[in-house]
DNA sequence: GACATATTGCAAGTCATTTGCAATAATGAG
DNA sequence: CTCATTATTGCAAATGACTTGCAATATGTC
C-alpha cells in the first residue's frame, strides 16, 4: 500500500555538500558549477525548495535579481554584511528585539518576518 | 550644434503620473497596466532607470523576484510594513543611527545602504 | 521650420526560475 | 534478494522580469 517519505537520494546529498563547502549565501549558478553537471540544474532549485521547505535553509536576497540559499545550521538568526567592492560577505549578529518592539507598537503590525542585510566596504576594502 | 540635456516627454510624464497615482513601492507590471499600452514596456523600464540615476526613485525588493519602485517626494529614508495577508504596504520611519554604529564598531565594516524591510499581518488580518 | 540628437517602439535576446512528462531510482513488502 | 510502488530526476520547453540593438520618431534649439 501507498507509503509517503522523503528519500534521501544523490542530488540532495550533493547540494546539501555545496552549501556546506560554500558556507555563505550561494546562488545557484554557484552550486551547479560547483558540482559541474553531475546533477541537473532543475534538481539544483527543487533540492533548494525541498531544503527550504524543511526549514533547512534561509533565502537571502542581496538585490541581485537571484536567490541565494545558506544552510541553517550553526548560528541562529543574522544578517549579513556585504562588501560592494569585493563581494566577501560576513555574518552579523545583533540584538534586535527592541527594534521588532518598538515597529509593533508604533504599527499595531504584526511583524513575522524581516530582511535586513548591509552592503557598504569591508576593512580591507575601504 | 550638439545640446545636451535630458527631455521632458510623453513616457516620462506618464511614469511619473503612474508612481504618483499608487504612491506606493510600485511594479513595472502595475504601472504597465495603469497605462494601458499609451507607453511601451521597455520605455517604462528605461524611465525608471533613468529616474532612478535622477535620485528621484528609490528601488524596493520585498523578494518577489522583481523590483518595486517608489517616488521620493515626502518623507525622507523610511521602511516598509507589508502585510503578507492582503499586500497593503504602510511606511514606517525609525530611528537607526544607532544600529548603524553599532554595526560599523562591531565589524570595521563601512556601511555605505541597507535593507529593511518587514513582513507580517497588518492590524486588520491579524 | 529645420536640424541635431535624445528618445521611443519593436523585436529579439538574456538570465533566473518553473513546469510537464516520461524515464529512473529509492524504499517497503514479501 | 526481488518486485512493486511511487517519489524523484533529467530534459526540453515555457515563463517572467528585464535588457539590448537599431531604425523610426519626437524634442528643444537656432
Amino acid at each position: 500500500m501507498a507509503k509517503i517519505g522523503i528519500r534521501y537520494t544523490k542530488p540532495r546529498k550533493l547540494v546539501f555538500e555545496a552549501l556546506t563547502h560554500f558556507s555563505k549565501p550561494t546562488s545557484v549558478a554557484e552550486i551547479n558549477s560547483y558540482l559541474k553537471n553531475r546533477i541537473n540544474l532543475t534538481s539544483i532549485y527543487r533540492t533548494l525548495d525541498l531544503l527550504k521547505k524543511s526549514d533547512l535553509v534561509n533565502v537571502i536576497l542581496f538585490g541581485e535579481g537571484k536567490k541565494r540559499y545558506e544552510l541553517k545550521d550553526k548560528d541562529e538568526h543574522h544578517h549579513h554584511l556585504v562588501c560592494e567592492n569585493c563581494g566577501d560577505v560576513k555574518d552579523i549578529e545583533m540584538q534586535e528585539t527592541n527594534m521588532l518592539k518598538n515597529v509593533e507598537e508604533q504599527s499595531k503590525f504584526k511583524v513575522l518576518k524581516h530582511n535586513l542585510e548591509f552592503f557598504g566596504l569591508c576593512q580591507d576594502c575601504q
